[in-house]
DNA sequence: ACACCCTCCTGGAGGC
DNA sequence: TGCCTCCAGGAGGGTG
């Protein structure tokens, strides 16, 4: 599931591959991939416009068109945005293609979904899609002083918390597994009943955790890949996601799954100390 | 405010 | 081997 990491992969290969051109057709095969305008609107107003970038926000591929306009993707579960592939993505050989936009030169950008959850938006404001999204994990803004006064104020269990879009933007159940590992603290702690020192651990370790993860490319347990097609290496560093019953990295107990808001959860009961309050 | 449940959607894993 | 059921999960919606 394509979380932070591999969204800010995806929009750095990709604003070196299409900034510059001009999409000059739109082929949309699923219709309700795209969320907003209309299909029939968006394949008329994203034509001729040129693609000035590729920015992530949250887990938003956000690409800045001219004229005017934004087009923002979620990817979700298996979304794809690729530029590899069939030199003819329209020959109908593969099911998941939803939408081809082809581009004034290169390789044709291609979404494709195997679960059909991803969506597109073509909006002339981006707040519109972007508005409601909580702090960005990686920017400035994103201190310990900060993440401690978003803690305080909240008596939610933190996994759900770090989970919810709008309060951080860009973490998804792999990452706030790994970095609550890292930080040796329970997900079903209550947020406003962390110490100082406990949230200086999960600031780091939510940086830790995503900078490693966007030096290896992002982690691929099954279906993402990064627009070249490639798999993200950080599957081989994780520390507690996807390894139920496997040692601990630190004092060799086994990890242990449990559910938190309907969420498969991988943890250290050793390391990571009492649920409780 | 917050916990919980459902829906979307499909391939893959597990059970027998 | 084959079939059947269940499960994973991001986000948005609804309910208690």
């Amino acid at each position: 599931m394509p979380e932070l990491p591999e969204i800010e992969t995806i929009a750095r290969i990709l604003h070196a591959q299409v900034t510059g051109k001009t999409i000059e057709r739109a082929r949309v095969l699923w219709p309700r991939v795209i969320a907003t305008p209309s299909v029939d609107q968006f394949e008329r107003e994203i034509a001729g416009r040129r693609i000035l970038g590729v920015m992530r926000r949250g887990k938003f591929l956000w690409l800045r068109l001219d004229p005017p306009g934004h087009l923002l993707v979620h990817l979700r579960m298996t979304g794809r945005m690729l530029t590899c592939g069939p030199p003819d993505p329209m020959a109908g050989d593969d099911p998941y293609n939803h939408v081809v936009l082809e581009l004034d030169s290169g390789a044709p950008l291609r979404f494709r979904d195997v679960r059909r959850f991803g969506r597109m938006y073509l909006v002339a404001d981006e707040a519109q899609v972007l508005g409601g999204l909580g702090l960005e994990p990686l920017s400035p803004e994103f201190t310990a002083e900060q993440l401690g006064v978003i803690l305080s104020s909240r008596r939610r269990q933190l996994k759900p918390l770090l989970l919810d879009q709008r309060v951080i933007a860009g973490l998804g159940n792999i990452y706030v597994d790994e970095s609550l590992w890292e930080a040796r603290i329970h997900p079903l702690r209550r947020a406003s009943c962390l110490g100082a020192d406990e949230v200086a651990r999960l600031h780091a370790a939510i940086g830790t955790v995503l900078g490693r993860a966007i030096v290896n490319m992002g982690t691929t347990l099954r279906d993402y890949r990064t627009p070249e097609g490639r798999e993200g290496s950080n599957g081989e560093f994780l520390a507690v996601y996807g390894r139920k019953g496997l040692p601990c990295g630190r004092c060799g107990q086994p990890i242990v799954r449990i559910v938190v808001g309907q969420r498969g959860t991988h943890l250290c009961p050793t390391c990571q100390g009492a649920p409780l309050d």
